[in-house]
DNA sequence: ACAATTTACGACAACGTTTGCACTACATTA
DNA sequence: TAATGTAGTGCAAACGTTGTCGTAAATTGT
């Protein structure tokens, strides 16, 4: 039923090739041809069908976004819609299409993955964050297919990817902790096979040993990017004997699990505990008190991340030596959280 | 490059088709050549060109959301996450995969639309709320594409759509306070061309008129399904000369915007004004003091919209003609910032 | 034991595009 | 004038599937 590019060239009086020359704006088409089967597309309604495009063209304009393991967790956290928003948005104004993916466990996503990229459904694929071993991204590498990384992978050295300078921002998040008169600093961390929890930590790690601080083991918890796992180490923390009077939370939403005890505890937010933690999702100003957070641009890395996997899909031997890793800048945002002088005891 | 089912049939010495048959599990193939045609596709590793499939059946096994106009803004609703949550979930367990398309204004929107689906690259598309007026529908609803819409209409009677009853909904949410003793309810609504705001604003209405309590014109304000929208919202009520003692509001981001006036302005809640909010979404609970709100199981919503979209799919002609409209109950969840009881003067 | 049926498979034509090649008019050049 | 070039178009073969139809061989019934 639906007008194929024959309908129109029988109408037009002229071949299908014709057609599909016009659709390409081929140099050898007369400006008259060209008119008229333009006309006649937009009269008969004409639209082409992509899968016999890419049928021959080995190419679908489209992406997939593989979204971790654990989906139905992460999908809770506004950094992913952040993300994805940034992605969309870039995709789209290349004239591309996204399509999201997530498997229940790590066979099933792999069998996902697969599917799309070798059934040629995609073109491209971005991979969120990244444990240490990763059965995709070893997929994705051996078969040659584009894809970046948002995040970093510290077995592929050559692959693209897109992250922040994390180490660096932890670094910056507990310094400012410690300008602001703090030294008994705990830290909450992620599961420790994301490189994102590890590389977090260790930038905490340099900021309490370049200032000379103690470092107690058991000041340093490790949980999931959720708000139980805040709550939880808030009860730990609060319940030491020598108790932190600051910590770092490895994402917004552990905080808010902090926060969440600590009121309920009527604990006082900075007095009792000052918080600092990462990306700067849209909620943490609006918590109170609002939460001071690294920013660290996630809109900019999804739309980074999509500009640079297009890129690559259209250029696929540009591999400019240089340029495998693109660092997006982190910012720290100073709220009421921390915004009190711990008295040097 | 890539193995197709010609190098398969060659290998194991039968023709294509065969194989083809094999992948289908056609009942006319012999045990035998089965298992020997999938010995040779593990070994090969041979996986089916979705776009030659799609290409020949007509059907992409993809469905897509249309994301409403001004994308960016509402993409930072954690509405929206839980939503494509509740989407992606249903749809990728019954195989289908998720593609995310929006466009800048309503021009593009509907060529987005227009090329997915008369393009064929999706089989349906689910449509996230809706104005009074609507192009996509009407393309949607002229092309007999397969379609259902989150929210309703009320130009188009038969289409599919998946929603809560508003209506009913913010009579509770106003009931809720008039029973806690509130006498003057505001209400702060959204834009006036979605029919959710009409049909909650009908609801505090109704609510009102049938507890025999005056409406003010004053007290009802409209806004959009954003912070700021309370915000001012809060200080143009808090200046009333007979303010009100409680509010609904249309959406947990505007009780946001009201909270955090009401703090800045020393006003205490629910003492100073009560509010209740809808949506419930993750952190209504956080706040302090956390909002009551109506929970419409916005997850829920996406997964059912899912589901019904893919059946529709499946079984096009199968127009129950009971079921167009699938209504996901609501939930009034009582919380500190409702918990006053309002002394009746 | 012979027709009738069933089983298991192959040939071939679609599906709607793109694209290399060939062909026809002319126009240009030597 | 003949050779060469070029602009504009058509033909036909792909792309990787599926599905209809046909046909040997195997099975059944009588």
């Amino acid at each position: 039923m639906t007008v194929t590019i024959k309908d129109v060239a029988k109408k037009a009086g002229v071949s299908p090739s014709t057609v599909s020359r016009v659709l390409s704006n081929h140099p050898r088409i007369s400006l008259e041809t060209s008119r008229k089967v333009k006309i006649i597309m937009e009269e008969m309604g004409y639209t082409p069908n992509m899968m016999a495009k890419s049928l021959v063209s080995k190419t679908t304009n489209s992406i997939c976004i593989i979204l971790p393991k654990p989906a139905e967790e992460l999908f809770s956290n506004l950094f992913f819609m952040e993300l994805i928003r940034g992605i969309v948005t870039q995709a789209s104004r290349s004239g591309y299409d996204v399509l999201i993916s997530s498997g229940a466990n790590e066979k099933e996503e792999l069998e996902a993955v697969s599917r799309l990229l070798k059934g040629r459904r995609v073109d491209g694929a971005i991979l969120l964050y990244s444990r240490k071993d990763d059965a995709v991204i070893e997929f994705l590498e051996t078969g040659g297919y584009p894809f970046v990384l948002i995040g970093r992978s510290d077995r592929y050295e050559n692959i693209l990817s897109v992250d922040n300078d994390n180490v660096m921002a932890a670094y910056d998040a507990t310094n400012h902790l410690i300008t602001m008169g703090h030294e008994r600093i705990g830290f909450v961390s992620g599961p420790s096979e994301l490189i994102v929890s590890r590389d977090r930590l260790e930038g905490y790690r340099k900021a309490m040993e370049s200032n000379g601080l103690e470092m107690r083991p058991e000041w340093i918890v490790e949980g999931e990017f959720l708000q139980d796992s805040g709550y939880r180490a808030m009860s730990f923390f609060m319940n030491l004997p020598n108790r932190p009077t600051a910590l770092v939370a490895v994402d917004d939403m552990v905080s808010f699990g902090v926060l969440r005890g600590l009121t309920e505890l009527k604990y006082k937010v900075p007095e009792d505990l000052a918080i600092v933690s990462f990306n700067n999702i849209p909620l943490s100003q609006l918590s109170s008190p609002p939460i001071s957070s690294i920013d660290i641009g996630i809109y900019h890395l999804g739309y980074t991340a999509s500009q640079v996997l297009i890129q690559s899909i259209k250029n696929p031997n540009n591999h400019d030596g240089y340029t495998n890793r693109f660092v997006i800048p982190h910012r720290l945002i100073i709220r009421e959280s921390s915004m009190y002088s711990a008295s040097k005891k």
